[in-house]
RNA sequence: AGAGGAAUGGCAGAGUGGUCGAAUGCGGCGGUCUUGAAAACCGUUGUACCGCGAGGUACCGGGGGUUCGAAUCCCUCUUCCUCUGCCA
């Protein structure tokens, strides 16, 4: 979340920025955030005050006893009353101010950064680049859909019947190819300096606020409600919240994680024909890096990602092309994206595989992550994640993209991994 | 899952109702000494909020309660340890 500080220095600038993201009401919402916070901060020092003044009189009260002076002691006392009555009011009143604060402010989106296109929708994003050149297939092409069943490689009905739509059965060659996908993955991540981790998949509440699913997007995560645990949507959750609370000493950074982990989606209410076979699941299996780092080097760090993606995308052989998002397609935590698409030719549809964000202080604020500098000063270090990469639309694309009347051929540099160079 | 024990600052570890934000040791940082280092000695060493400042307030696993006053007493939750049971 913003910080309020912030918000009082640079109003003009953060409401320009809100505005560019077409939320509504921000400046209406950014002056009751500074009023709400006027009004936190004068209760608490009417709160401090008085508590002072209680905490002197039974320090008193204590010295008296000790004295064997009971009358005065009880006099004291009787003082104290009064100011305990005060006191919870005042607690109740600062509390509330507190709560409500913050209440508003998990409501406002993070700032995008200067450089973020004006625009409403998807349409509205700006191509950065387009890479590779897109192949020509026959007239009979298959989409990935028809392709999966015509070599039984991943089954949609089977995971129906154990479990329901979305949730595919990857069997035979579709089982390796995922699995060589992950271990390729990561294996570059690794050379390029990320520590593997492996990190639980389910989450609890606390991490699910850390890095902004809810409460925004409480319904887009499965609920275990048993326990009150949540699936997580992606592990930049579980990942990024390792540092939650945690204070880094400057030399620590960058810190350069990745992992792997399925990941689960509700998608609630966003079916429809145009998410046929894999490029919309319920779940699905993803590689993420996420770095945190000092504020001077996140743009510079984002950069490095998205190249880092670019390189995974340019080795698989499959054409793609770099959006840079506009103000209305962003994520709502995000000050800066950048989504990788590829071609997947048959379908003749770009579809997004990666999605590259500089979080800048708005989860670490909220995660309390933070760093010591050189000057033993404390403050927000940036956050930022991204999928390096999300497997089903990959698989897509690559059956897609390869597909010939002798079978599929598979990128040269997954022959190690798979065991075999054909589907 | 049942029984018992525990949770204190970066770590170890005192503290069982008042002057305790918390002894002591280790570690860290700064200094003295030294050609340099080690040792020794001296000093310093948590986080957040409020305040222009002086300073104040909160935090001893989380939440609640008793009390004029809680690290200390009570309730509750969580986590860890030991034993028993179960189990990949």
């Amino acid at each position: 979340m913003l910080l309020v500080n912030q918000i009082r220095e640079n109003f003009e600038t953060i409401l320009a920025g809100l505005q560019k993201r077409n939320f509504p009401n921000a400046e209406t919402i950014l002056q009751e955030v500074i009023q709400l916070d006027d009004q936190r901060k004068s209760s608490q020092t009417q709160r401090d005050q008085i508590q002072a003044e209680s905490n002197s009189i039974s320090k008193q009260i204590g010295m008296l006893m000790k004295e064997g002076k009971r009358e005065e002691a009880e006099h004291a006392k009787a003082r104290t009353a009064e100011i305990k009555s005060q006191i919870k009011e005042l607690d109740e009143e600062n509390s509330q101010a507190e709560e409500s604060l913050k209440a508003l402010l998990y409501t406002i989106p993070n700032v995008p950064h200067a450089s973020v296109p004006v625009g409403k929708a998807a349409e509205d994003n700006e191509v950065v680049l387009e890479h590779g050149s897109i192949p020509t297939l026959s007239d009979d092409k298959l989409p990935h859909w028809e392709l999966i069943k015509k070599y039984d490689i991943i089954d949609f009905d089977l995971g129906v019947k154990i479990t329901g739509a979305g949730f595919p059965v990857y069997k035979g060659k579709g089982a390796r190819l995922q699995r060589a996908l992950i271990n390729f993955f990561l294996d570059e991540a690794i050379a390029a300096g990320y520590y593997e981790v492996q990190p639980p998949i389910l989450v609890n509440e606390d991490s699910g606020y850390g890095t902004g699913q809810l409460p925004d997007k409480e319904g887009q995560m499965y609920h275990a409600t048993a326990d009150n645990l949540y699936l997580i949507p992606t592990a930049e959750v579980p990942i990024t919240n390792l540092y939650r609370d945690v204070i880094l000493s400057e030399e620590e950074l960058p810190v350069k994680n990745v992992g792997h982990t399925p990941c689960f989606r509700r998608e609630a209410g966003s079916w429809g024909a145009h998410v046929r076979g894999l490029n919309r699941l319920h779940q699905f299996d993803k590689v993420e890096i996420v770095q945190i780092t000092h504020p001077d080097k996140s743009y510079e760090v984002l950069e490095e990602m998205s190249q880092h993606v670019q390189g995974l995308l340019k080795k698989l052989e499959l054409p793609y092309r770099v959006l840079r998002l506009c103000g209305g397609d962003m994520g709502f935590t995000s000050a800066l994206t950048f989504d990788m698409e590829v071609f997947s030719a048959a379908q003749e549809r770009w579809l997004e595989v990666s999605s590259v964000s500089n979080f800048e202080t708005y989860q670490s604020n909220r995660l309390k992550l933070r760093f010591k500098g050189a000057d033993k000063k404390t403050q927000l270090a940036h956050s930022l994640n991204g999928s390096a990469l999300a497997l089903p639309r990959i698989v897509a694309a690559i059956l897609e993209n390869n597909q010939t009347p002798e079978g599929i051929n598979m990128p040269k540099v997954l022959h190690p991994y798979l065991g075999f160079d054909k589907i």
